[in-house]
DNA sequence: AATGTCCATTTAACCGGTTAACTATATGAT
DNA sequence: ATCATATAGTTAACCGGTTAAATGGACATT
């Protein structure tokens, strides 16, 4: 059972290893029609496959995309858990695997080590989603591929970006608070890193309370980790400490959900006695109870979007000069964790 | 910015290529230790970094695994939406990269055309979870790699499984219910295909009822997809149509999530009026509203044990005798989702 | 001194493709 | 008839490693 080369299937067609790999690699001009047909045929009916790595050598093209998502620094395993990245990868797997690509999923932490694993492959380009430190950014443009970055900020000459307004969804989220009548907003996040989602989103969130001539109370950040654990966390803050806040807003819907927990932990009904809002529309967000009114950006297609930029590039052998930043649309989807303060004079329960 | 070579290290160290070759690959007794402080004195200080291809066309190993999931029909996406697989893959990713291996992370729905990724990429070997039909199973074991199974019961010499006991896990829930008082208790389920967990679930289901003397009802049997949406409607049924279930088995946390919803929808309160039980433990049954009783396996750990057992058949080239099945420990959750009717004798709200 | 062994090292073929440069033939222009 | 040009196909070097086989030197044996 030994593989089939390019040499099998040349000498079963009668012509030359050069003119097969013409052949199968569709260059235009250089292969009469008559030869095209034999090399077609004899590869069919041998069941020639090639071989990547050969080519990959040859020509320096792997067809390989390194996609990278944080991992948690403890046990050193992806961050999965939050199905706002799942749902990326989907976008971005079907529409690499559409151009015979092929993925390769890693977890990075600190970021060190990664710039190995793409020489050793010979990544044709590599699709960031997260924050790290600066010194992996430093590396990536090192590497001279394409990239494009998912979740960060980096407006550098080197990387494509492929993100969503932050900063209008944070306004939208606490603007939509001050329309139903609260004015006392507390905002729950990971940490507020530069050139992180999370800063603009706070910028939006402050925007709209300074429009509506509302303070800003840096008490009511809650700052931390972006997960369910800490969103019960602050909620039983807020409950216990600051009970003046009627309005949570979340900067991820996984930490929204942990919100919910928490408030129910502490005997508080959402949204009658506090109402809340999450981000990204992630799909458990309508099914968790109540349904989320959160701010919805469309994950799957923003997968697909990163991947149709990063192919493109790739194509284009453009890794020097991205085109501007993609911004995918957002909006607000009202379910049922929000309530109506202003209009609703009904006794809280 | 050209490529370092082995060959640039070699004149560095004022070695053959081959010594290099043989020092940065710990060959035994093949190289002075003076030829090897040579050699990683050169390689450190050039930086050098192997590449893969050429190491994968010469000797025949990649070092790439093969990590493939099921994908929706529709659409051509992942099914990782279900945080089920999600949580695998965190497993298999984190022990893969601590030997140096890498994932290849494909969806698959009809099994065709895997086999050329194989074959294209050479891989060392692959994890497949979920079932598929008859010709895929054919097609992996024409690969000739070392192959584990997470999610179906291909017991073929081809194949190493890492599973749990499914039949166990059945049983468990059943008489978890039954135990609690409940006589008319629903199974809630995607397709229960042959070689399939969810056929030992129900089985194990099957004789649950038995054992305390209770009729199997396959009016109560609800099939369909592995989806959310499905576990809405079954409840919704159950509460239409068969207002005598007290208690619903879903197959998985997803499905039991949906049910959960779809309840709800229905004015019906859980655990007051029908109790819920799921299946896995996906990271979310504690966080739904109530918190999820279900069927806990260490899904990470799963993940982990299937890479290792992996990693153990590639360096051993065992591909032929794949030892006995392991299978993960199991155990009943209890949350908040089941009601005990024979003890608590409260009315119903 | 000749021969055999061992050890460390090098040589060079090989993995399976790609592609620049070359050859051979046909076509067209002068 | 001669030369230039275009077209179709081939040759062989090359990508960056691995590894079987060959080499050469040191040492021991007869």
């Amino acid at each position: 059972m030994k593989r089939i080369t390019i040499r099998d299937v040349s000498e079963r067609a009668g012509v030359s290893t050069a003119a097969v790999s013409y052949v199968l690699n569709g260059r235009e001009g250089k292969v009469s029609p008559d030869t095209i047909l034999k090399v077609r045929r004899a590869a069919e009916e041998l069941n020639y496959i090639p071989d990547f790595s050969a080519r990959s050598l040859a020509n320096n093209k792997s067809k390989l995309i390194g996609v990278v998502i944080p991992q948690t620094e403890e046990r050193k395993q992806l961050l999965l858990q939050n199905p706002f990245y799942s749902e990326l990868i989907c976008g971005i797997e079907a529409r690499l695997r559409q151009s015979g690509y092929h993925m390769i999923l890693s977890g990075v932490d600190k970021g060190e080590g990664y710039i190995d694993t793409s020489m050793q492959r010979n990544l044709d380009g590599a699709i960031i989603m997260g924050i790290y430190q600066e010194s992996f950014y430093e590396d990536l443009k090192k590497a001279k591929m394409p990239i494009v970055l998912i979740d960060s900020y980096v407006y550098d000459s080197h990387f494509h970006v492929v993100g969503i307004d932050d900063e209008l969804g944070g306004y939208l989220a606490t603007k939509h608070f001050i329309d139903n009548g609260h004015t006392n907003i507390a905002l729950v996040t990971g940490m507020i890193r530069k050139d992180g989602v999370v800063e603009k989103r706070f910028l939006g969130y402050k925007r709209a309370l300074k429009e509506a001539g509302l303070f800003y109370h840096p008490d009511h950040v809650f700052e931390h980790s972006v997960t369910y654990e800490y969103g019960q966390e602050a909620a039983r803050l807020i409950v216990t400490k600051y009970p003046e806040i009627t309005a949570v807003f979340a900067t991820s819907d996984l930490m929204a959900m942990g919100v919910l927990q928490g408030l129910r932990d502490e005997g508080k009904e959402v949204p009658e006695h506090v109402s809340v809002i999450g981000f990204d529309d992630i799909s458990i967000a309508r099914m968790c109870t109540p349904p989320l009114t959160t701010i919805m950006q469309d994950t799957v297609s923003r997968g697909i979007a990163a991947a149709e930029r990063l192919l493109l590039a790739i194509e284009n052998g453009s890794s020097d000069h991205p085109a501007e930043p993609a911004i995918m649309p957002l909006k607000l989807i009202e379910r049922e964790s929000v309530r109506n303060l202003s209009m609703n004079s009904d006794p809280i329960l």
